[in-house]
DNA sequence: GTAACTTATTTACTTATCGTAATTTATTTA
DNA sequence: TAAATAAATTACGATAAGTAAATAAGTTAC
């Protein structure tokens, strides 16, 4: 591991994306604002790494967490715009998947 | 962990992508053809992981290595049609990184 | 009043992956 | 025969992921 002249910007995307289910995660939220269990139960991810990601999603600024003090408690997460900005990327992917895999 | 219905060649393209490396690697080699060391010098990856996701990423048709014997041996590695396909996905990532980071 | 229920999260523990550095392979030159 | 070079592999401690059980906070059932 050496020092190199990468983009930091994009290096830091790259680090973020391509963290596991990460693009998963943001791909589903793309339907719009959903609950910690819809999320859980639409991927196959675990309640562990999921609640680990939405917290890093959230520190980024991609992802906004909503509570509702509702019986039993409701909580939802939604995209913000700067994780919605990442729409175009992630429906390129998603394209490319049907075109090649 | 649970069964889903998620699609599995998007689950299949973001765990490619959603490997670490695996999306500067492919962004590194949009400039052409290049050896190994200049890959390994261009990231901020080590060797041992570079080979192990090349290996990956040219098993799943994205990137062809190429061999030259000379002295020392030169080994070539670059995009194939499946892999430039992702272009626009990795500049969409990039362009998100410019204006959101 | 307390026992059971629900959703979101956390903890404990095992397994897999990563990062660093040294080693290997193959070939040529000093 | 020792050194050099590029690509790749190995060994091993460190970090992250997967699984399942536990916790918190409030409500309803008994």
């Amino acid at each position: 591991m050496n020092e190199t002249n990468l983009c930091p910007r994009l290096a830091k995307a790259m680090d973020l994306i391509g963290k596991r289910w990460t693009g998963l995660i943001l791909y589903q939220l793309l339907d719009g604002p959903q609950r910690f269990n819809e999320i859980e139960s639409a991927l196959p991810v675990s309640g562990r790494l999921l609640s680990e990601r939405l917290k890093e999603l959230e520190k980024e600024g991609l992802v906004e967490r909503r509570v509702y003090s509702e019986v039993p408690v409701r909580v939802e997460y939604s995209l913000t715009d700067k994780g919605r900005a990442l729409e175009g990327a992630i429906r390129n992917i998603e394209s490319w998947a049907t075109s090649w895999l």
